[in-house]
DNA sequence: TCGGCAAGCCAC
DNA sequence: AAACGTGGCTTGCCGA
């Protein structure tokens, strides 16, 4: 490697092998017991990795109900079909499921993380693509560092294997709902704005104005709603996008969306125009002057144009936090270095910054990454909601999250 | 053996 | 019907 482009390799995060091969070979195990129990119900050997067997044992053998097709003619057998039979108290669809997490955990991240250490450095260095989106995000490859599970139990364990050097810390830094202020800053939304402004819960807020239900004592399913909507609105929401999401009746879905445009006007005033704009000018823009492009609008069929309709809704709001995030990492660097400290950023997760420091800077990294992060907007723009930032230090990633 | 597509699933 | 936005990556499958 010639020395300029040495002296620029990115610093890289260490993972700890010996966790990722202790849990590779137990998730081997255990889906060596899934795939006999599999095997057992249906009376034969079968691939569990092959989505067409599966649909013509579920569907064409055993005949369950509820079947679909994907686009190409195929028995659907995503995990949301397996979890509907799953319900109907079947036995192979939760077997299966249960297959595939682990088949997804062991295949995607762990074997292929333990591969991915250069051993120059004993670390992991992904690759971040800078121009390779439609918004402005960053995306990163080889290996992607941007999907390490989260959500699960199972996919906590191999957050937990990204870990510090002996004696330092990880410290994870995350913007707190940033589309959504972006949406109430864009979208001069009165209400979402005072929220912000307080510091309440945005989506027991949404779901209290929406359903008249006090945010006090709310029931989880009722702010679990309001939550999927806040985030379809994000996505340029449609009935059938969020009555897939909510498992609930177009009808119903239908109905919440009236009911929250009745509630936030703005945003459906947002909408609009965003759709007249993009249609006049065949781009949009973020607050920052990022320009989105979506030519031929008018020229699509109907179905196509809604797709990039909701594009261009979507595109200001994750293109401005995209713009932020960029503007906070430039200024970074220079900033840690100003204030002393050898903390270095190793990774960037679209609304998250990952550091690495020594365990004494731990306090004064999170406290400066924070201040960084949350003035990044300015001066280019004066956002009329604050912008948040969690700060945590931990010895792996996952307890720094 | 290789490349591309389909299906599926991980993240924000 | 590209049936809620942006990505990357895996396995299975098929044809060159």
């Amino acid at each position: 490697m010639p020395p300029v482009l040495a002296a620029m390799e990115n610093a890289g995060i260490r993972i700890d092998p010996d966790q990722l091969h202790r849990l590779s070979h137990d998730f081997s195990m255990r889906m060596a017991e899934f795939e006999a129990e599999a095997q057992k119900l249906v009376g034969r050997p079968f691939n569990l990795g092959s989505p067409k067997q599966i649909g013509d044992i579920l569907f064409g053998e055993m005949s369950l109900p509820g079947a679909k097709k994907t686009a190409s003619g195929a028995w659907g057998t995503d995990a949301s079909m397996l979890e509907e039979l799953a319900a109907q108290g079947h036995a192979l669809p939760r077997i299966l499921l249960d297959w595939r997490q682990l088949s997804k955990l062991k295949g995607t991240y762990t074997d292929n993380l333990i591969q991915a250490v250069a051993p120059r450095t004993g670390r992991v260095h992904t690759s971040y693509a800078l121009a390779s989106t439609t918004t402005g995000r960053l995306s990163s490859n080889d290996p992607n560092l941007q999907n390490i599970p989260v959500r699960t139990e199972e996919g906590r364990k191999i957050r937990k294997a990204f870990v510090a050097e002996a004696g330092n810390v990880l410290i994870s830094a995350d913007y707190s709902q940033i589309e959504l202020r972006l949406l109430a800053h864009i979208g001069d939304i009165p209400q979402l704005k005072q929220a912000f402004k307080e510091g309440l819960d945005i989506h027991a807020m949404t779901a209290s104005e929406m359903f008249g239900v006090p945010v006090e004592g709310m029931p989880s399913d009722v702010r679990r709603r309001a939550k999927a909507i806040n985030f379809g609105i994000i996505y340029g929401i449609s009935a059938f996008g969020l009555a897939n999401q909510l498992s609930i009746p177009r009808e119903e879905a239908g109905a919440y969306i009236n009911t929250y445009f009745e509630r936030f006007p703005g945003i459906r005033e947002y909408m609009d125009k965003t759709k007249a704009l993009v249609r006049e000018q065949g781009y949009v823009s973020t607050i920052f002057g990022r320009r989105v492009n979506i030519p031929d609008i008018r020229g699509l069929t109907p179905a196509h144009r809604q797709f990039a309709e909701r594009a261009a809704i979507n595109a200001p709001i994750q293109g401005a936090a995209a713009d932020i995030i960029r503007r906070a990492m430039i200024r970074m660097p220079v900033a840690l270095k100003d204030a002393g400290l050898s903390a270095r950023m190793l990774l960037q997760v679209h609304d998250e910054l990952v550091f690495e420091a020594p365990a004494a800077e731990a306090e004064a990294v999170c406290v400066l990454a924070s201040r960084v992060m949350k003035h990044a907007a300015e001066p280019a723009v004066a956002l009329t909601v604050p912008l948040e930032v969690e700060a945590r230090a931990a010895a792996n990633w996952d307890e720094a999250h």
